[in-house]
DNA sequence: ACCTATTCATAAAC
DNA sequence: TGTTTATGAATAGGT
C-alpha cells in the first residue's frame, strides 16, 4: 500500500527505514489494540527498533508477566530457564566468595587454624598485629581526645565558677546600690574579667560522637 | 476496511468474532514479520484467542527469552515469576552478608576504623587479641613439633652413623674372610646392634608439611 | 509532520 | 475454513 508496493527486505536507506518503522510500528500496535478489543483476545507485543528503543503493547485486564506465564504453560517452551541458570550461577559465585570470607574471618579470630600452613600463619599474624596496632592507635586518638575534652571542661568549669562568683559580688554590690540609690554610669559587669574571656555556650572542639 | 467500517468494540456474535480474530491475527503476524525484515527490528508477539489458543511470532535471529530479557533491562518492568523474585532476593541477601563481612574484615585488618564507636573498638581489640593469642599458640605448637622432629632426626642420625660404622667394621671383617676363605655360617650383621633397633625408612611422626 | 496515490487488509457474504 | 468482492485503512514516497 502506498505509492507502489515494496519488496519485503531490509530497507537500506536509514532515514527511510526509520520512517517506515515508525509508521508500521504504530500500525501494529493499533492492530494489536483492536484485535484485543474486537475479539476479546490477550495480546502482548514487544518491539525493539534497530536503534534499540523499546515499544510495547499489552491488552487490558492482563499484564505481560501473566501473558508470558500463560505462554509458557501453553507452549511448553521455557522462557526463563536461561535466566534462572544465570541467577543460580551468580548465587553460587557469591556464596563461594562468602565462604572464603567467612573462613578468613574465622582465621583472623583465631579459629580453625589447623588447616593453615606455618607460612600462612605468619602472614595472618602480621595482619592481626597490624590491625591491632592500627586499632590501638585509633583508641589512643580517642583517649587523647577524651582527655583534651576533660581538660577543656575543667577550664570551662573554672571560668564559669569564676564568673558566678563575680556576679555574686556584683549583685550584692547592686543590692547595696539599690539600698543606697541608683548610679547610671556603673555597669553590671564582672569587675576583673574582660568580655573576651567570657565562655562561649558551645565549644566547637568539644563535639565528639555526632 | 471491508464492506463498511466497524466500531472497535467487542464483537458479540461469536462466529463473527472468531472469523475476525483469525483474519486479524494473520494480519498482525504478517505485519510483525514484515517490520522485522524491513526495519531490522526485534519483534515478539504473543496472542491468545478468547478460547485460549496460542499464536506467536518472534523475529528471526533472536528468541522470545532474549527479547524478554532485553525488555526487562530496558523497561525496568519486572516480568519474572516468583521463582525469579526469590532468587533475586537471595542474591540481595547474600550480597548484604558479603558486604558486612567485608567491612568486618577491613576492621579486623585495621582499616576504616573511623566509622566505629569506641565501644566497638574495644570489642574488636578483644577479638584481635584473642585471635593473635590463638594464632601464637598454634605457632608454638608448630615450633614444638619442629623441635621434636629435629631431636628425632638427631637421634636417627646417631643411629644411622652407628650402623654405618658397624657395617664398616663388618665389611672389613668380610674382606678379611674373603682373603682367608668363605665361612657360610657367619652372617652379615652389625654385631652389637639387634634387629629391632634398626631405623625404619620412614618415621611416621616425621611427616610435617604434606 | 502532513499529503495523497496506491496497495493492502478485511467485513460481509457465500 | 477458503474464496470473492467492495471498501476503508495503512502506508510509500514526496513535500
Amino acid at each position: 500500500m502506498g505509492r507502489g508496493s515494496i519488496e519485503i527486505k531490509r530497507i537500506e536507506n536509514s532515514t527511510n527505514r526509520q520512517v517506515t518503522f515508525s509508521k508500521r510500528r504504530n500500525g501494529i500496535l493499533k492492530k494489536a489494540r483492536e484485535i484485543s478489543v474486537l475479539c476479546d483476545a490477550e495480546v502482548g507485543v514487544v518491539i525493539f527498533s534497530s536503534a534499540g528503543k523499546l515499544y510495547d503493547y499489552c491488552s487490558p485486564k492482563t499484564t505481560l508477566p501473566k501473558i508470558l506465564e500463560k505462554y509458557q504453560t501453553n507452549s511448553g517452551k521455557i522462557l526463563w530457564d536461561d535466566k534462572h541458570k544465570s541467577l543460580s550461577a551468580e548465587i553460587d559465585r557469591i556464596k563461594k566468595e562468602n565462604d572464603s570470607m567467612q573462613i578468613e574471618l574465622r582465621h583472623l579470630k583465631g579459629e580453625d587454624l589447623n588447616s593453615l600452613q606455618p607460612k600462612e600463619l605468619i602472614s595472618f599474624e602480621e595482619a592481626l598485629q597490624n590491625g591491632l596496632t592500627n586499632l590501638r592507635d585509633k583508641q589512643m586518638d580517642h583517649w587523647k581526645m577524651l582527655r583534651r575534652n576533660g581538660k577543656m571542661l575543667e577550664e570551662e568549669n573554672k571560668l564559669l565558677a569564676f564568673r558566678l562568683h563575680q556576679q555574686d559580688v556584683a549583685l550584692s554590690g547592686s543590692m547595696r546600690d539599690l539600698e543606697l540609690g541608683y548610679h547610671p554610669d556603673r555597669e553590671f559587669v564582672a569587675p576583673q574579667m574582660p568580655m573576651t574571656f567570657r565562655v562561649q555556650p558551645n565549644h566547637p572542639n568539644l563535639q565528639e560522637n555526632k
